[in-house]
DNA sequence: CTAGTTAATTAGCATTGCTAATGAAATATA
DNA sequence: TATATTTCATTAGCAATGCTAATTAACTAG
């Protein structure tokens, strides 16, 4: 029998192994972004008005977990750069509606397919054995992150 | 057989599940680094000096893939905050050696233990099983990322 | 000894985070 | 209805963090 670890010690270490490997193979991908000519936060906020759609500035901001001041500046951004649009809602003369423009769209997408493709090539010489693992394990990571949203 | 999909295909599949899983995860852990403090460019400086060691100013913009110039800033905040500290090296008088203090040890000790707990919360109900398959897609993500530096 | 190279800093800009204060519109209440 | 409160967004001002260009100091080569 195995005494000298605790089932919550494993579980401590996975996470520090998991969180360690994450750092690094983001470190990847991020450096892509350069390409883009975006800020990360710019570009990390038209990703979720490309995958999730238009929405006000406050969900916006409360989507990328920052506060509406700077999400305020962020989205003046995007419109300087016309890869976003502000519509005033017709509803609701306070809130403000964020789009993608299609110019918007189409930088994201190529900022996107850069990054995973840097993913990919990190991952370029694991067996399909071990990219199977792989895929399962970003399930698993996927499914409890969801549950604890 | 299988016709739709290629092996490459497969490759950014996963590529991109494991990139936006690690984003998500990792988004949870980031979140507690309010609580130290410190910034995250001084953190992630001072887990290089924790780490790895003492080193020289540049060869720490190096590992943490900045500029000189912004080194030079975020090592003056570490010195001001009593985080790290700077000597001269004897053999060359233009290098400057920058060490983690005691402070910054405990306090960077603290804000990974955080970072750490709060990915574990994350992983929370998963199984022994799944666990233990992320342990062993962590340790297939490190050996791929460090064939590629 | 002078010229070139290397290491770090300073200066100045843009981005991105915050809080506090303000403005404008909607909602609740007297 | 009129006023008070609440809500949504912006403005102003601060700090941190990224960059390039220019400077200073020190080492190295010829």
């Amino acid at each position: 029998m195995e005494m000298s670890h605790s089932l919550a010690q494993d579980r401590l270490e996975v996470a520090d192994r998991l969180h360690s490997a994450s750092i690094h193979l983001l470190r990847h991908a991020r450096r892509q972004d350069i390409l883009s000519g975006q800020g990360p936060a710019r570009l990390s906020a038209l990703s979720v008005l490309v995958f999730v759609g238009p929405m006000t500035l406050g969900q916006l901001a409360a989507a990328e977990q920052v506060k509406p001041p700077t999400m305020s500046r962020i989205v003046a951004g995007l419109k300087r750069s016309g890869l976003g649009k502000i519509e005033t809602d017709p509803e609701d003369a306070r809130r403000v509606q964020i789009r993608a423009t299609p110019k918007g769209e189409r930088l994201l997408q190529q900022a996107r397919q850069r990054r995973i493709q840097a993913v990919a090539d990190v991952l370029g010489d694991l067996s399909e054995e071990q990219m199977r693992l792989l895929g399962e394990a970003a399930e698993t990571i996927e499914s409890a992150v969801r549950r604890r949203r």
